[in-house]
DNA sequence: CGAGCAGTTGACAACTATCAAGATTGGTGG
DNA sequence: CCACCAATCTTGATAGTTGTCAACTGCTCG
């Protein structure tokens, strides 16, 4: 991706209310353009925390600790805007699912040029609560549930963004690899593919290839996810 | 806690940069005051979604699912801000640790009124990225660490927030009970209750009667939670 | 078409949940 | 001030779920 389109998807998406072209030459000017293909970490010293924003392709933040264990603790897409802490108790990387094109800010400079302008904090705002939301469900995945339940609600959620299919059915891609999906669901590529391998025993699913997931029954799918009713 | 105290501190807190007068006033216009006991859910409809700033007291934010089991997302202590989302997927709800008193907004209201001054908004955002970060940090612990771990992990995040002691050693206080921190951890009880005996025994801490703990020895601490060295 | 990596399946072990008693704790009332 | 009670917490035995290790299968891409 050209660094000009990455610029205009910027400012279409976090400085859509400003009109101001200024600002986003402003942003530009803080700014590292990074491209990054399957599988490669996006080099980011940890000493600051960043914002990137990806301009195309999708992404896995992973946090690993003193031993190998990796969490993934969420994916993002193109048009995200992902906040990554300085390394703390834990180090964060950020590593690139497909060809990724992204603009890196120190977070610091980033707000700085964000305070001078109400709706690009809005949006920042904004898009920090719902990912805080989406953790917090995660969070939920992670402490209370089966890896039944945690795989069914997995498809759920990649259905719900990238699905296409019938009403009560769905064909869908997932870009990660076995590894991936174990890492975010915090279980093993073995029980990852044992659960996939039930849900296709009992009929749920189906599946062609390494990467396209066919859900035939989605309320069925949300049951074993245990979700709330669909009413909310 | 007297209302006119709640705004002060309100106002201390998230309208700090504002010497506005008037912006209180607004604010404590779509506010409701809210005071809960021991153990006491804080009633709200779920129909949308809230902030809760925390005037004084602990609370816990707790979702559920359909079947029981319950998992507490985050605790929130004086002058936090609470985010909490509508009901979806999961349902949350908001419950006091001890006696408790809290202003109550509904979001898209307070987005509104905190749209008009960009300090305030940086304040929220400046809460919700912190929010996130902590967030993550739990993720790590449910989706990636054994019980042992994150009960090490536990009781040096409770003390990095209110511990005091010497360097090395720290005496806390817990203001939860065994349940709550099971709830928070993706545990049961009995596991609880089985790795504060081993870290007992092992000689890393001593307790004195119920929500009392005295940690020994930090560093070890941060061996057993699988923390990154502290220079970080 | 074949090499190599990703994914699947199976046997077994480890960790944590579950179920069931007991033991402390801290508050209450005599 | 002490004794008692209910709730909370601890401890023990057992079972279930998931992790680990190992072998095997089958995609993809050169």
């Amino acid at each position: 991706m050209e660094t000009r389109d990455l610029g205009r998807r910027f400012a279409d998406n976090i400085l859509s209310e400003v009109s101001d072209l200024d600002a986003l030459a402003q942003f530009l000017g803080i700014a590292r353009t990074v491209h990054a293909g399957r599988n490669e970490r996006v080099r980011l010293d940890d000493e600051w925390p960043k914002f990137v924003f990806i301009g195309k392709g999708a992404t896995k933040l992973v946090a690993h600790a003193s031993s190998g264990r990796e969490q993934i603790v969420a994916f993002h897409f193109q048009d995200d805007l992902v906040s990554i802490p300085a390394r703390g108790s834990h180090a964060y990387y950020l590593c690139a699912l497909e060809d990724c094109s992204m603009l890196v800010f120190k977070a610091h400079k980033f707000m700085a040029l964000a305070d001078k302008q109400p709706e690009i904090l809005g949006e920042i705002c904004k898009r920090s609560l719902a990912a805080l939301w989406r953790c917090r469900e995660k969070t939920i995945q992670l402490g209370r549930k089966t890896a039944r339940e945690r795989m069914a609600n997995f498809l759920l959620a990649v259905a719900e963004r990238n699905g296409s299919g019938a009403k009560g059915s769905c064909e869908l891609h997932l870009p990660m690899s076995r590894r991936d999906i174990a890492d975010s669901l915090g279980l093993t590529i073995e029980t990852v593919s044992r659960q996939l391998g039930e849900l296709k025993t009992e009929g749920l699913i189906c599946t062609s290839g390494r990467s396209t997931v066919n859900l035939h029954d989605i309320q069925s799918l949300r049951a074993r996810a245990d979700l709330l009713p669909d009413t909310g």
